[in-house]
DNA sequence: TTGACGTAGCGAATTCTTTCGCTACACTCA
DNA sequence: TGAGTGTAGCGAAAGAATTCGCTACGTCAA
């Protein structure tokens, strides 16, 4: 039976995750390349071939079993996966205060003048959204 | 010998931890209490004091032996943590891209009016701070 | 056909986290 | 003093994630 996918994805299902986000698509063979090139990750085909089992049983990646090799893809896209472990870490580590995270995010990693004008951006489409509608559940 | 606390603390280590940062201080007993009050984690005592043993062989907690019962406490701030946390999503799920989890952030969560005045005042601020030194590794 | 090579899959070993049972020891108070 | 209560610690079981060895099967070219 299908395990659940209860629990955020694993270190190693994260990794195979951005893999296949960023290519669309791969062979099981693709993704143990790509996986040896990014880390120095010296493990062998056939792990790499359980972990995709894996994440099937989980659901976390999707086969395509009418291509021959089989081509595996993400299951859930990349911004779905974000929200959801965003939503961990300010939950677990920033006491449900999304604010203290944004403002950290902002203050720790060294913003370009450009990203900085694009958060603005969105500040003010933000408030914009919430003149029309100014409460609801 | 201590081992290494090289990657990100675990999920109940995680739960002691914040436990721990809120209370500056406490001891096994206090923090199981707090533990089956946060959660409906119905563990045992020796379970909790296993895990403070853990994290201390790992570092993650100190503990005050003088005192008794023996005070536990976090070794690292909570703003730390939350620092090495936040820097490890961004690298793995956000590709490092700090701005996209910012955007993310303020638009996934409904901010309050003053919340995104908030923002706004980090930002005034970091801009300020851009100015005096153009540029800096 | 047959040998070389790559994909696919199963079951089990390994490693790490989480849990607990059991023991020892300190303290208190009737 | 000694029964009761609580803290401290050890070693091992249970669970989950990660790794691999070995086998089966397809395809392709000599």
């Amino acid at each position: 039976m299908a395990r659940s996918a209860s629990s955020q994805p694993t270190e190693v299902e994260l990794q195979i995750l951005r893999i296949l986000w960023q290519s669309g698509g791969s062979t099981a063979r693709e993704v143990h390349n790509a996986l040896a090139a990014a880390e120095a990750k010296e493990t062998n085909y056939s792990t790499t071939v359980k972990m995709l089992a894996v994440m099937l049983e989980k659901g976390l990646v999707k086969r395509d079993e009418s291509a021959s090799p089989q081509i595996f893809s993400a299951a859930t896209s990349q911004k779905a996966t974000q929200r959801r472990m965003l939503g961990d870490l300010i939950d677990k580590v920033y006491d449900g205060s999304a604010l203290s995270l944004v403002l950290q995010a902002l203050s720790s990693r060294k913003a370009t003048a450009g990203e900085l004008t694009e958060v603005r951006r969105m500040l003010d489409e933000l408030e914009k959204l919430r003149q029309p509608r100014p409460d609801h559940e």
